[in-house]
DNA sequence: TATAAATAGTTTACGCGTAAACTATCTACA
DNA sequence: TGTAGATAGTTTACGCGTAAACTATTTATA
């Protein structure tokens, strides 16, 4: 079992350290885990960052300004645009100019995306039940540690 | 420090499961390491994903079929074609056609790639080491094994 | 109060991931 | 041998991540 990674990219020479096999195996196992969970919001009509702008809106409960669900996102700016533009156009959130400060754009979700957003919490959640299932609740535990400790600043 | 993702997201609620919160925790985890590693891909001119078709063929030390590469790299095929191509503009690989199977072409590697895959190594390798610093090494095993086994088919 | 600096957001240019449809070539087999 | 199916790779269309340069508006300050 140790060094499976090793198999599935056919190497032949082991890792150079540790931590080289360690990174390789969180990138892999997220870029995994982000195909199948992008399977399940393409069902939905979704991507998953136009997922995590809508789950932002619905937790906030209200209108946010653009830059501030770029910030939640940890997304570079530029992007949010385009991503707003586009659930703007399947009629998913709605932006409004701040009266009080003319930059501002706020943006709201409609009831339509929140319909959408409740059919997809249960299969959601059943999919991390499902992509986990391997970890026992005290791996699971340990896992969550281990990657919060790596990013500790 | 457990739960540190919540913070980070200002998300109000707790985590409707553990499953969730170690999923939220992988993606994000490898977000952030994509990114510090991108960077410094670029430094050198390179993304993340030339890097790695480099690497692929400087490991196997000789030509390989376009296919071969992407299946390596877990990709989706139609992104290898233009990733290759971007690759030969920038005379890191040469194609070639295989004369037996005119279906295949071969990528090779070229020595001006190869210096500045030389070039990358200790760096590359040290960024790995800082961005896991913070976990000893029997975490660092337990953390591979946990990753490894939520993988396993 | 005029002007410089900061802030919110957009545009542009590029790389690459995804799916679907396509071309060229090879293989199997009737 | 001729035709169907498999295989290698490409093209196209789209979403979104990155950086750099831009507009519009607000704030700070001389």
């Amino acid at each position: 079992m140790a060094g499976g990674i090793r198999k599935e990219l056919k190497k032949k020479k082991p890792f150079d350290s540790l931590h080289q096999e360690a990174m390789l195996n969180i990138l892999r196992t997220s870029d995994q885990f982000e195909n199948r969970l992008g399977r399940l919001f393409r069902e939905h009509g979704l991507t998953h960052s136009q997922y995590n702008v809508l789950r932002i809106l619905r937790g906030e409960g209200k209108p946010l300004p653009s830059l501030e669900i770029a910030d939640r996102m940890i997304q570079v700016v530029p992007a949010i645009t385009g991503l707003i533009d586009r659930l703007e156009t399947q009629q998913l959130v709605k932006r409004r100019r701040c009266e009080d400060d003319r930059r501002v754009v706020y943006v709201e979700i409609t009831p339509k995306a929140v319909g959408i957003l409740s059919k997809l919490d249960r299969p959601l959640n059943d999919l991390h039940v499902q992509l986990l299932e391997r970890l026992s609740k005290s791996e699971l535990t340990e896992l969550i540690r281990l990657l919060e400790k790596t990013r500790t600043i």
